[in-house]
Parts: C-alpha cells; structure tokens; sequence
DNA sequence: GTTTCGTATTTTGAATGCAAAATAATCGGG
DNA sequence: CCCGATTATTTTGCATTCAAAATACGAAAC
C-alpha cells in the first residue's frame, strides 16, 4: 500500500509534505556526528571502517557514504587511501571559526530583535532566568545547556532557515570549546552580565545593541578559548591525537560560555 | 618508488606537506557542481544514477558518494528510495541566501579594510577598472567575471579560510542568480558606482564603510533578483523543473551585479 | 644496534551483485 | 474512453567482492 500516493501532485505543486524516510548513511553520519560532538571520538582519531562498521552493526558502503558526508560538514578529514580521522582544530582555525561566529550571532541578534515575537521574548526571557539560576548555584553542565539554548532560541527568532543552517554548522565545529571549556569565575560573571544586556535588547527591539552585545560576547568567549587551549599545548599531558577509537566516553574538560 | 617517503616524519612533527592525492568521488563531485552551477543540470531535474555513471565513466559507488557530498552542500537533494535532483531556490530561499551572504560580505569588508596588503589593493583597484572598461562596453559576461574577482578579492584579503569557505559555499549556491541574472541599465549604472565606493573605503581601510557598502550592494541585487525571479515565475515559459538530465549547455540568461 | 630492503597483512577504493522500493506498462471493468 | 488494480521493468539501497595501496613485520646488511 503506498501511503504517500495520495500525496504526490503536479510538478510545481507546493506544500509537498515531506514523508520522513531516512538513509541508512544518515543515520550513521548522525551518530558520528554525535560521537564526535559528545566526545567518544577525540580530535585527531583514526576512523577504522572495519572497527566503526562492527560498531555501528553496517556494511562498509553507508559508513563510507556517512564519513564523505562528515568530511564536508568538516568534521573529518579524508586522507586519500590513509582513512579518514576526526577533524582537529589549530588555534588559528578557532580564531577564524570565532570570527565566522561572530558575524552569525550578530546577523541572527539584528534580525531577532526586529522579528521576535512577545510570546518568544518571554520564552527566552525564562530561559535566561533559569540560567541565572544555574550561575547562582555554580551548576555548570545545566548553564551551559540552558545558554546554548539562549543562543539558539535568538537565532530561531530570526527566522532565517540558511542562517540557522550555517550556524549550527559552525556550532557543530566549535561546541566543544563554547560550550564546555573551562574558564574563570569573573569572565562567568562578565559573559552572565552580556546575556542580561542580550535580553535587554531583545525586549527592546533594538537590533543594533543585540547585535554589539552579540559579537561582543563572543570575543570574549574567543579569548577565553584561546587562553585555555595554549595553556592546554604547553600542558603536554594527554595529547588528543593519535590513539585508536579511545573508549567510550573520553573525559573532557567542563565550564561556561 | 615512494616520492614521499622522504617526507613522512614523526608524529606530531609541523609542515607535513600534503601530497595532492584526488579521490574519485571528489572529481565526480566536482564535475557535477560545475554542471549545475554552470546550469548544464537544470534545478529540479532528476540525476539518474545509471544514465550519469555512463556518461561521466564510473560505478555508482563514487557517484553516490558525490550525491552525499553535493546534498550536504545543498546543490542536490536526496530523495530516499526516489533518487537525487538539483536542488531548487525558492524566492524566499533566495531572500534567506541574500540575507546570510549579506552578512558575510559584511564581514568580509570589514576585516579586508584592516587586512589588506598595498599589493593587493592595487590588484582589486586594477580589476576594478577592467570592470569599468566592461560597464562601458556592455561586456557582460566579462564584467560578471571581473565583478565576482573583486568580491572575491575583498574576501580573500579577509584572512579568515573559514569565511572564505562559508562564502564560497553560499555564493555556489545563489552565483547563477547573482551573477548572471538580468537587470535593467539603472541598477547596473547603480552597482558600478557602489563599486567605486567599494574600492574607496578600502583604499581608506574604512571597514566600517566598506561593510556598509557592501550590504547595500548585497541588498540591492538581492531585490533585482527577486524583482526577475518572480517575473519569471508568472511568464511560464520552459519551466525549469522536471525535464530529464538537459543536452549538455541549457541556455542562460545573462546580465550584471 | 640501526637501517634498508623485501614480504605478508591490513586497510582502503571502487565495481559488482542482489533485494527492496518505486515507476511504468498492461489489462480488465466501469 | 477513463480509471483502478495487477504485473513487469526500472531504479535505488546496501552488502559483498576484488584489486590496489598502505602499513606492519622480519630478515639481512652495515
């Protein structure tokens, strides 16, 4: 029985529901994604297709599919004939990445304060005061949840499909170290005082102060990032690079944004 | 004979050079993205898997490979069960590109004002005047040409390979629009002097005049492509959808930025 | 002990094969 | 003549296979 038959119109027609239907590789490349986001995966890792397919429970072909897929997204690196490891990032490429970032958070602050509705503004504005309340008790996994969340919801508010692609894009790349590295106790209490001002003018509507506060934010976060990360290469210790497919959950460092 | 044997060092060593070494599905994938953005595959059309395989000389396994990468970019869309076709812009999808390349111009100005090198001015200032000779000639072609090797320029002299990536990837996507799409000679006169205000602001390494020049120019082609694309939509004419894999060059209209 | 060469094993790249889904074609009924 | 169901064909999804490349291993020479 086709269940979509009736579904199916005119060339042009518009309102094409889509009917979810997933590809194998996607599935794949989600949990890659994932494992590499989350961690399991460190920077600099081999991807053995043999291992991941037994892992995984595929055959070669969609895991290969899933890894071109990822290589694109820039989160592996395909070596021609040397296999494909996890994507690392130089503190150059932070820094390009950070400025990217900023420009999209700023975009995404200017055309929110402009198209946010009340019902979104308060919404934000509770997420925010929960945050205020994961600063207050120093609960940092559920701060850095709830911020990101803040970040996104200002994003979604711009109602901008190819900007909020583009921004999970970078996101993707970067959230290890936005969202998860560690950082001192005044510059958790400046980033805290910029998410007031975000809310501030995101109330207000005024585009220009969202989009400052926005960028300004984020280079700070930069600096803080960078900071840490040569403090992290001098601090030779467990070097993310070569080993193979680490165990399950490899540590990682925790803090906010 | 290993030519890099000599080369391979110890682990973590610097200035691995690379060894260009191209998989098959990368040529595969760039063929394609060439066809389409060249409009040799019209957006909508179906890429049938067999019929591709023989004309570009290969199995289906780095094809497919390639559809995966090209859908990530967003150049093709990936129906399960159904098959890949060029992935079509909707008007909005276009206001939406416009808004982000908006964005990344924006960007790109600003750090191209402070970056710059003498050289490299000299270099855009020089194209720029081919540029001119080409508005005074109605040369459209080349002064597409010219025209996407300034903004091109200014985002290189950027510094920021990963903006430089996020604008290659936008501008692949939207470049038969922007770079090719009709427009009256107002506009046109109207893009040349915004050019020239371009290169002033750079010249002066005024970044916050150059973002704001570029914005501007970034929203007035975004308006003249819509203002054409919905003109085109109400003339009917050869819709550009379903007609299958399209003799090798699909004629094109043509104009300026 | 180290280096270099040659061989064996592993791992990747790409073509092929097979099953499932979708599309096209055929036939029968209204 | 058109519509719907049934069968045939095509097309896609994924697993498997075979070849080539890279890596690991080991022996011989220095």
């Amino acid at each position: 029985m086709q269940i979509d038959g009736s579904l199916r119109m005119s060339p042009g027609a518009p309102n094409a529901v889509p009917i979810e239907r997933r590809a194998l590789h996607e599935e794949v490349a989600e949990r890659l994604r994932e494992m590499i986001t989350e961690g399991a995966l460190a920077p600099g890792s081999r991807l053995n297709e043999r291992v991941l397919c037994e892992r995984l429970g595929v055959s070669r072909t969609p895991l290969r599919e899933a890894f071109k897929v990822l290589a694109a997204e820039r989160l592996v690196e395909l070596n021609p004939n040397r296999g494909a490891i996890v994507a690392r990032l130089s503190a150059q490429d932070v820094e390009h990445l950070f400025e990217l970032m900023a420009a999209l958070e700023g975009l995404s602050g200017e055309l929110a304060a402009a198209r946010r509705t009340p019902a979104e503004l308060d919404e934000i504005r509770a997420m925010h005061f929960e945050m205020l309340a994961a600063h207050a008790r120093r609960d940092l996994p559920l701060y850095y949840r709830l911020n990101r969340g803040v970040h996104e919801a200002i994003n979604r508010c711009a109602r901008n499909p190819e900007l909020t692609e583009a921004y999970d894009s970078v996101n993707l790349r970067i959230q290890n170290l936005r969202f998860r590295s560690n950082f001192n106790s005044e510059k958790w209490d400046v980033a805290v005082r910029e998410h007031g001002a975000m809310i501030d003018a995101l109330a207000a509507a005024d585009g220009r102060a969202l989009r400052e506060v926005l960028e300004q934010h984020l280079r700070h976060k930069r600096d803080a990032v960078l900071e840490e990360l040569r403090a992290a290469q001098s601090a030779p210790g467990a070097g993310e690079a070569d080993r193979e497919l680490p165990d399950r959950d490899a540590p990682r460092a925790m803090a906010a944004d």
